[in-house]
DNA sequence: GTTGAAATAACGTAAAC
DNA sequence: GTTTACGTTATTTCAAC
């Protein structure tokens, strides 16, 4: 190796040990879990184990801890992944829908894509009839858009949000 | 009212009131705010603060508590949508494709839908290369898989796991 | 049934090594 | 990475509304 740099200064990834990708795991799994059972689970004392959380966080790769809700339990037993296709794909009319869907409660993703569709979005609902109003009240409100494509889901077969660091 | 029993007990619905509907949009934004602080926000003292607490998880209204990870900075840069249409729909193969699914630490999320899609899936990975080991040697060698329809994302333009509790 | 106050135990955190 | 020490927090108990 010629190259005086560590890969992680190279590629702007953070290079993660056995021990860091642990923690991480554990952090996907249970974000309250105390400092010092996370140690322990880990194979280290509090204080690096703290240390190493610690910077994770500061370097953006926990990019925040938050509570997951059953949606049944609170009265939002409709979910609905919606294809979006915009009238003309200009960078105005592109950024008008993004922030429409940023300030819709029950938009929970929205993504960019390639082919066919423009958008895809990803809406959390008590019911069809908040879901009928959504289509008519939000996305057909907004200029731009073309057309959109409902497909209703049945039953969540999985949901996970941790990502696997092999 | 001729009832006896309060909206909860007759719905299966635990009812929430204001102090529990912003603990959760607080806990849904921050999973990891000590109780003293909760407190001071919802404006209780931290012992009731903590009762609720503690009552929510056990009626799993607060599913989970997990640290959510920035994608790019572990390496996973590709987010694909698929769509899965199964040969025959039958018991047996719904619940074979499912099964593969949450097996699968790459497959996030996987939703049986109503309409021509069969299975909606949100596929997490590192790039292209290992998108195509994922068509070929996974989804493509679960019996029963008729097609698939790929939609790459190019952009996160929202992503939130808050339910908003109006 | 829910809250508030006080006491204890557990934990987070920083320093020195 | 470890040990020690300190301040903060979680958690329980019990009294009051």
């Amino acid at each position: 190796m010629s190259q005086s740099q560590p890969a992680s200064a190279r590629s702007g990834v953070v290079e993660l040990d056995a021990i860091d990708r642990h923690i991480l795991a554990i952090l996907q799994r249970d974000a309250r879990i105390p400092n010092t059972e996370l140690a322990d689970e880990v194979g280290l004392t509090p204080a690096p184990t703290l240390r190493r959380v610690r910077r994770l966080e500061e370097e953006g790769i926990i990019h925040r801890y938050v509570a997951l809700l059953d949606p049944k339990q609170v009265g939002r037993d409709l979910m609905v992944v919606v294809r979006v296709t915009l009238d003309k794909q200009t960078k105005q009319g592109f950024e008008t829908f993004a922030e429409h869907m940023r300030n819709r409660p029950e938009v929970l993703e929205c993504y960019l894509c390639l082919g066919d569709t423009d958008y895809l979005l990803k809406v959390c609902l008590p019911d069809l009839d908040a879901y009928q109003k959504f289509l008519v009240d939000v996305l057909a409100a907004i200029p731009g858009v073309r057309n959109t494509a409902s497909t209703i889901v049945v039953k969540q077969e999985k949901y996970t949000t941790s990502l696997s660091l092999e």
